[in-house]
DNA sequence: TCGTAATATACGTTTTGACTTATATAAGTG
DNA sequence: CACTTATATAAGTCAAAACGTATATTACGA
């Protein structure tokens, strides 16, 4: 599943926007969630099960709760893919602030070992 | 409909990812999403369609053509909802480049006279 | 004006995926 | 151990959206 097939839904947006802000319990995820979008419990379980699966979000246990939080990896690859169209809206940003921006980035995405090629 | 939903689909994102090289016709885009996803020429009309109706992509007829060519408000939309979560990968960007990008950024897009908020 | 090429639309079919209800699992708690 | 709480999984339903075939529209060239 591509990052953008998972972040194409609304509730999953809502729970990585949530996740930003530190981790959270399911069930806090979930009453949130519950509240704004009037969804049943194994509905939210199912959207972290794809937060999950597709390396959006990371599960630690506590007792019987879940702490979930965020794994930024997806995100990147969803950034390094707005690369291409970035000229478009900062197009003479000058090469001080670009360069030292884009050219850390793109050495640590170079030296983690994860490779970060997002698609063709 | 949101611009991630938009970007969920390949097609539509290998289409843009086409015209960010330039403007191109109709059939131009047609012609490599044909061989590379081997779908008929209205699928990919009708995904010309949904980038148009969404504003990722603006028309502009030559003859009997039409050239397509990208129109990035939505792609900032998209590149702004990151911004939340920029600091997982770029926490210590050190505060020159960091501000010089981040600003020059924010600057423009408040002094542009469209209201930038993408979403709640 | 007739034919053809480029593109779009109509419409019915199929697929995908989000949702619900019901149930399973696992960790406290009395 | 029995009961409850927190979370996940199973299975079926339903709706949205992607697709294909057929057809419409529009511009051009003979």
């Amino acid at each position: 599943m591509h990052a953008f097939d998972v972040l194409g839904d609304p509730v999953r947006r809502r729970i990585l926007e949530l996740l930003a802000d530190g981790e959270k319990t399911s069930g806090a995820v979930c009453a949130v969630i519950q509240e704004e979008f009037k969804i049943s419990q194994p509905a939210v379980s199912q959207h972290l099960k794809v937060l999950r699966d597709n390396g959006f979000a990371t599960v630690r246990p506590d007792g019987v709760r879940r702490l979930y939080a965020v794994n930024s990896e997806p995100l990147r690859d969803v950034d390094a893919w707005l690369d291409r169209f970035r000229r478009f809206w900062a197009p003479k940003l000058d090469a001080l602030g670009t360069e030292l921006a884009r050219g850390k980035r793109e050495r640590r995405l170079r030296g983690h070992g994860h490779d970060p090629e997002p698609e063709d």
